[in-house]
DNA sequence: CTTGCATGAGACCGATCGGTATCGTTCGGG
DNA sequence: CCCGAACGATACCGATCGGTCTCATGCAAG
């Protein structure tokens, strides 16, 4: 009835977006209304409308709602970790400016979350059963960062490196929360300059005053 | 009003526990409720059976669902505010014990809220419209106490105290995030060991190298 | 005692939830 | 060419949601 199959043919300008297929089209609109609107108030009829297909379709390629929503977690996770890479083999024996370039990446970021948040800190709260698979996921994807984090401050020569991946996370994730709770102005600069001062003051040289 | 009519007179022992007013029940059951499974997961019913009582009893003292909400979190919100002006009029005229003291409340609550997560959190997770009352509450409170912060660091003679509370700020909220999600041991006494690093390096005395 | 009122108990309402069943259409590969 | 699989639309299911209504009970002040 709608505007569907339009120019099925040359194709022209594809009738909206260039549809993808039906998963990938479920997967973007759960990326769009999960990280918008939050897990619990999202129905799979909106993901469907989104999608521009319908819930039979939906429930053909994800056994249940939160199989859905642990694939659109595992997918979240896998973008960080590929930025992370990425951040490795760019600066493949500076560690400095992988820990900097993984800064840099969240402080960049906080403007486009900037009142909707991070969608693994978002997810967690609606996941309070330790059980919950999607819930795993997120912990063992922060886990693996963390050890990431203290590995590369080790290869920096920072005192401590267990000390100074805790401080250099919680900088991380609570300028994160401020951004989306507003009490911090301008959190992405200040993340950076705070990161920065927290490298120089933990290298190696003042260990003793 | 609380407190009150306890042991009216013999009452011998109370059916249960002390019976507080039934508006009372319903509070301590819905900070119960909600903070351990989340606004959306908890339904009135659920509200209402734990503080045996009814809807019907709920409605009478709160208009909506959102109210009882609301008000959950302005109690919240209140004993924060309640603790930190302890702290206050504990140490007068030394602002950095003030600032260790609330960096203490926080780093002795992670274990409780371990795995459970903040309140104001997780709630602002669940609240996506900047415009809901609650989550005004929420980010009025979060601002009042970055305000607080700030003045602290500048009575502290902290150099650039915006800067010094945004730290503050990230390392405390951060530490509540990453002891939600298990990503950092012993979140707290870490917490506690970077603060004070942090208010050592940032006091007056060594500004330039 | 009697009046008044907050409570307790439970039926009830429309809406929406996650999930399933049915059926006609579309379309690409043998 | 045609057949089977995937897709779109829609109706439906039982459960639960927030919220309302009725009515009986208990209890305290007049």
């Amino acid at each position: 009835m709608e505007g569907g199959m339009v120019s099925t043919e040359r194709a022209g300008r594809q009738s909206r977006v260039a549809k993808l297929p039906p998963r990938e089209r479920i997967l973007d609109a759960a990326e769009e209304l999960f990280s918008r609107e939050g897990i619990k108030a999202v129905g799979v009829q909106a993901i469907a409308d989104r999608a521009e297909t319908t819930k039979m379709a939906l429930y053909r390629h994800f056994a249940t709602k939160d199989a859905l929503v642990e694939e659109w977690l595992r997918i979240v996770a896998a973008d960080y970790t590929a930025a992370f890479d990425r951040l490795e083999t760019a600066h493949p024996d500076d560690p400095r400016a992988q820990i900097l370039g993984m800064a840099r990446f969240i402080a960049d970021g906080l403007p486009a979350i900037s009142h909707r948040g991070c969608p693994f800190i978002n997810s967690i709260a609606e996941l309070p059963d330790r059980d919950h698979p999607a819930r795993q996921l997120i912990e063992a994807h922060k886990a693996g960062q963390a050890r990431r984090l203290t590995d590369q401050c080790a290869r920096a020569r920072l005192a401590d490196p267990d000390e100074a991946a805790a401080e250099i996370t919680f900088l991380l994730e609570g300028a994160q929360v401020s951004a989306q709770n507003g009490s911090i102005d301008h959190a992405g600069e200040r993340l950076m300059r705070i990161v920065e001062a927290v490298l120089d003051r933990r290298s190696a040289a003042d260990s003793a005053p």
